[in-house]
DNA sequence: GTCTATATGACGATAGAC
DNA sequence: GTCTATCGTCATATAGAC
């Protein structure tokens, strides 16, 4: 919150530095994964680093502030990676397919940063809530992207009238809902559902409800 | 967890001990609701109760079990809202709508004991996880009544063959997120959003593609 | 500029007196 | 049954060594 510390010009680091921050945040989404975060005090993350207690906060301000950089750090690559996939797509409506796949691929070929925010929304320890918070709190609503690619599409005739920001949302939160069933059951086929749930979305959002396979009209 | 706890014959409490809970976790739930989770510490509860920390602890072996016990109470009240609603409902597909409708309309009714769900999933302290897991644990998944009520529509002829576990999770995630953002954002239109779900949802699994009412038809 | 040592205070929990 | 210590662990604050 205070941050009393000190900056050069404004958000420069020396070398040692960064080189620390990127230590610290690299080991601290490490043990968040492995150790749950409630486990995963400060005296732990300094014994990781090798450094005292007061060494991690000299870097950075408070406990909390680490674990909000490692959240910010995990989001991030979220992000990144469904805007790669979404540029992409030559429409509207593909990118729709592209934003769940791409979210769902890169939560499962990176299973520690998805431990990470599992362990953020359903862990334990003061600071979840608020790392989750802030770190939201700066950027425009999570649906926001999605809700632009349905309006789009809806502009392009490709899906039918609808609330965009609810359809947005409530994809989204399908999408979660499904991901976090496959890492409750091993056994739950994690491809299959997210083939069934795009198949979900295609019917309850196409414009033409007579219609077999869009795609293949043209 | 270890529970090293008086027992009379086996889990039979004295008329006080039964009343003190009572007023413990009624308190509990007050407490989460107003301050949120992470401010309900032993120490708030005890002196909302008016006794010491460790008079707390002797009725519950530990905070966390006086946190599941909250948590317990207010997931009963849900679950037997719906199992209400359903009872009403004359055939599985609009037993759906019903289970929709029932849950939203109890959130929406009970905003004490949502806030503290959203306590429990989004917020602090080191007890939410295992308070809901415990919770949960010793009880069916979330989704299987609605996946039970869908299988049985698909009997009915009146769904179409979709995989019913998936369809409940991303239902059910669905509804969560919409509701999230209701409390998130006032302005967010509530019942306009589940009439937008129930109808994303109808067409999406219903069989006939090319009707507009269903129920029209017989 | 980087870090250690040490202190403080809140918390959950336990033991034992009454 | 209830309270009064008391303990261990946590995040954090301060002073100052190098």
């Amino acid at each position: 919150m205070s941050q009393t510390r000190r900056r050069r010009g404004d958000g420069e680091f020396t070398f040692t530095e960064a080189a620390r921050r990127e230590q610290i945040i690299g080991l601290t989404i490490d043990l968040i994964a492995e150790h749950g975060l409630a486990r995963t005090t400060l005296a732990r993350i300094a014994e990781a680093v090798g450094v005292s207690n007061a060494a991690v906060l000299y870097f950075f301000g408070s406990k909390n502030a680490v674990i909000q950089e490692a959240v910010q750090r995990v989001l991030t690559g979220v992000v990144d990676a469904i805007a790669a996939a979404i540029a992409e797509a030559s429409t509207a409506r593909e990118g729709i397919d592209a934003y769940v796949r791409a979210l769902v691929g890169h939560m499962a070929a990176h299973p520690t940063h998805v431990r990470v925010v599992i362990e953020m929304l359903t862990s334990d320890i003061p600071v979840a809530s608020e790392a989750l918070t802030e770190a939201g709190s700066r950027q425009p609503p999570r649906w926001r992207p999605l809700a632009d690619l349905i309006e789009r599409a809806q502009l392009d005739g490709d899906l039918r009238a609808l609330d965009a920001r609810t359809t947005a949302i409530a994809l989204s939160g399908a999408i979660d809902a499904v991901f976090a069933e496959s890492l409750t059951d091993p056994d739950y086929d994690l491809t299959a559902a997210v083939d069934t749930l795009l198949d979900l979305f295609d019917r309850a959002t196409s414009r033409d409800p007579c219609r077999q396979d869009d795609r293949a009209r043209e």
